[in-house]
DNA sequence: GTCCATACCGTAAATTTATACGGTATCGCG
DNA sequence: CGCGATACCGTATAAATTTACGGTATGGAC
């Protein structure tokens, strides 16, 4: 959504999380107590404006509201060089994954490129299920950012220098000076889908 | 859900896809016209009766209505040897994911066992998407029953025989004399689902 | 046969819910 | 400054919704 304003946007995520929670959409009344509204016609000229601004769709019934964005996680296609992962030009469409699926909260699904995982059964054109995060653990897969391109690998570190290891012996590891060029983690690697129809 | 009599599941059914389809629960009126009843009352009572069963919980509020059971697809595990894949000793949890993720419906998930689809990124532990089928293509990976057993390889056939190929050169190909014995096939492998973090 | 659960009808009341109308206050814009 | 958009309040009302009560009919269990 573009032209929200700040309160609308937070009405718009409190619908969201509704939703999610309760599994059908907020009354007038549920709304207005949860702003401290005193008045649910403020909460009606609120739903009026996101309806205006094709945020959500009114019904006239009971709790009819419905949201009009896809409720998934945001699909990050190809990431341009120098974007931010998550910029509205590489995000190509919504999955519709509950993010709870996974033990840490999935962010977002980046589409793998190439085969340097291959022996970690991450294959091109799978979807991996990322954990926004700026820290990582050892051992752990991690989406990071090596001289503005964003690589999936393994991470080690070792006397002062971070290694994002490839699983697969055809690509050497990429090995970073932490003294000299700090490590830019996007996220951690927590799942893999695979759409074997694909093609 | 036990003990629900034909109607009743009827009912829990059609709630379900409502949900599904309109994002939030249905009111007696709206249950009442999907089955030709002609007063509220009689969807009230088959609710009540749903709730004594546990099937749904009601909170009193307009569609105030809540599923109990999870609504994702159920996750095979170990298959006892003999019993229908599906049967409620093997379905060990559900997974919310809905089921038209993929291009073939997905019916449920299955784990993987063993290493002999690794070649094609399939791995001990992952769960197989699977869309129930008894007939399948040539070249596809698909969920067969050999001698009581269900196993996961490609499927190839050529000569009056059938072929159930491994992804992994340490296992050699499964051969069917389809005039001898007939090929059970239990479904079509549509996706994959890794949790990284699952150990 | 009697009893009980199931599956309906019809009516009606109590409560929620959506929604309209008329105010007040703030803020940025031309 | 006036003006429109935003963000609220208070009150009111029509419509939707839940839910109670009293019936009828059927079929299985004891």
């Amino acid at each position: 959504m573009d032209g929200l304003t700040q309160r609308q946007q937070e009405i718009l995520d409190f619908i969201r999380g509704f939703v999610e929670s309760e599994g059908m959409p907020p009354t007038r009344a549920e709304l207005a107590r949860a702003f401290g509204f005193k008045s649910p016609a403020s909460a009606e000229e609120h739903l009026r404006a996101l309806e205006k601004k094709g945020a959500i769709t009114l019904s006239g019934m009971a709790r009819g509201l419905r949201l009009t964005e896809p409720s998934g996680l945001p699909l990050v296609g190809q990431v341009a060089a120098g974007a931010p992962l998550l910029a509205a030009e590489n995000v190509v469409g919504h999955y519709p994954v509950s993010p709870n699926l996974f033990k840490l909260r999935a962010d977002y699904l980046l589409k793998v490129r190439g085969w340097s995982m291959r022996d970690a059964g991450i294959l091109d054109g799978d979807w991996l299920v990322v954990h926004k995060a700026s820290e990582a653990r050892d051992g752990q897969i991690v989406v990071a950012r090596v001289d503005d391109e964003v690589t999936v690998k393994r991470l080690k570190r070792k006397a002062g220098r971070a290694y994002l290891i490839a699983e697969n012996p055809e690509f050497s590891p990429i090995v970073i000076e932490l003294a000299r060029t700090p490590l830019v983690i996007e996220g951690i690697a927590i799942g893999v889908v695979r759409d074997l129809n694909a093609i």
